[in-house]
DNA sequence: TACTAGATCGGCT
DNA sequence: GCCGATCTAGTAG
């Protein structure tokens, strides 16, 4: 697959609703291209955030500068710094106010692998579980290209930082379970991934 | 393999 | 001041 001669998604893909935009950004193709490095990488597993009615989520208790983003209009980026030592990254979505994003847990690196491998280890790879281990969580994905706090409130349909169309996951290849790491709303079965991928987070 | 603790700091109660 | 949408290294079994 040649990543250079698929289209960006418009932004009225990320515009419509938290659930349809989660499950449908699996199978599309997170894009980083800045400072002459291109990263790519399938899009694995995702988790949804609400703002109403989810209490797991940033926006749950209402506008904060954090979080403000996620209330705004849908395909911008949200990253967030957690545990003193990570940024884990999420699309907008919906319309203005609603508050909701998709946590994007793991992908399947395709551009820029060596770049991974030095941002994530700083060596090469030692072995085959090595390799699974570059992206199969939302913490490392940001590691390994290189996400940080600058990329807060990223246009998804500009140049740095954009996702690719690819045909959509079907139904009965997408696993539904409860979310991970969180204490609250934690019945909610928001957590997204495609099925027999190797590149999903643990549990 | 399974569990525990430590890193490390920004956001919000 | 407390705790988190995480990850890794270390220890015990």
């Amino acid at each position: 697959m040649i990543t250079s001669e698929l289209q960006k998604l418009p932004g009225k893909f990320y515009t419509r609703s938290l659930i349809t935009v989660a499950k449908e950004l699996l199978g599309k193709i997170l894009v980083k291209n800045t400072d002459g490095i291109l990263y790519s990488g399938i899009i694995t597993e995702v988790e949804a955030y609400d703002g109403l009615t989810d209490e797991a989520s940033h926006s749950f208790r209402g506008v904060t500068p954090r979080n403000k983003i996620m209330f705004g209009v849908g395909g911008y980026f949200y990253v967030y710094f957690t545990y003193g030592t990570h940024f884990c990254c999420n699309v907008v979505t919906g319309t203005e106010g609603t508050g909701t994003a998709v946590l994007i847990r793991a992908v399947q690196p395709l551009d820029g692998i060596e770049h991974m491998i030095s941002n994530r280890y700083g060596r090469e790879l030692k072995n085959e579980k090595e390799k699974y281990n570059l992206t199969n969580g939302p913490g490392k994905v940001c590691k390994a290209f290189s996400i940080g706090r600058e990329h807060y409130g990223e246009d998804l349909t500009g140049n740095k930082i954009y996702i690719l169309k690819r045909p959509r996951v079907r139904e009965d290849k997408i696993v539904s379970t409860r979310r991970i790491g969180i204490t609250r709303s934690v019945d909610l079965l928001w957590r997204f991934y495609i099925k027999d991928n190797p590149y999903i987070s643990g549990k």
